[in-house]
DNA sequence: TCCACATCTGATTAAACGTTCATATAACGA
DNA sequence: TCGTTATATGAACGTTTAATCAGATGTGGA
């Protein structure tokens, strides 16, 4: 991909291992994927977002009002942080009359929340009855 | 917790669905559980740090400089990186002479970082013959 | 011992973030 | 239509964060 042959651009004087610093550079993915794989990670590190998505997790599809009550945040904070949630896809809304149900709309996140909360030793709480988890 | 009985402290008065309320409050975790799995994620969450634990996962074991190249980061900005992943035992290190050789040493952020690398679609690049990857 | 080198650390600064408050939009009921 | 309710949005504020620079620590070789 080099014209000169090198792929770490300069200063290879101080590199300890200069044949793994080119293959790990080289299997880095693009600067834009980690980016986007950043950003993911990133919505899940706020405590807030995290209790919004884990109630939508076990609750399916609920209310901003609802959100609030099951996260402790104002509605505010919940309506601004959805926001952000809805800008990545990774919830969706269905509008009925006036209030606004929100779901869980990415696979990949629910399988990261999933690992996560295992992770924690947390079982996630799911109930068949009330039906709303997904194929994942 | 609550001397009422009530799970959702006050103001019932707005709730859509009073009951998914209670038993989703109920499900989630601990506020302590919450913010140590959001801390996890957020370490996740900056580009600068997720190429580093990409490059560990798929280089194995790296000191700071070369870290330092594959990630295009000053190496000030890679030790104050890995500090803060040693931290909360992400990685680990060992002293060889004046190196400073780090790895990744945590199996459940190796497969947060996995699963997010095949959300993106990237294959994570394993070497075998250099061997490095773990039972995860 | 002294110097060069690899890494670490603290202080500073600028940007990004989340919350709050006030207000806007939009739907239902009277 | 008017008031109320549910949610959305914008601006302001305080906090957190990551990068940089300068200097500290500690190791190896001359």
């Amino acid at each position: 991909m080099e014209a000169t042959g090198e792929q770490v651009d300069e200063c290879d004087l101080k590199l300890v291992d200069p044949g793994k610093v080119s293959w790990v550079a080289e299997a880095l993915p693009s600067t834009d994927t980690v980016t986007d794989l950043a950003d993911v990670f990133s919505l899940l590190g706020d405590p807030g977002r995290l209790r919004i998505l884990m109630s939508l997790l076990s609750g399916g599809e609920m209310c901003v009002c609802d959100l609030a009550a099951t996260t402790t945040m104002s509605e505010s904070s919940v309506s601004h942080a959805l926001r952000l949630l809805r800008a990545h896809r990774v919830v969706s809304v269905s509008r009925r009359g006036r209030m606004a149900y929100y779901r869980l709309d990415d696979a990949h996140v629910r399988m990261l929340l999933d690992l996560g909360l295992t992770h924690t030793g947390h079982t996630v709480a799911i109930h068949p009855e009330r039906g709303e988890q997904a194929d994942a």
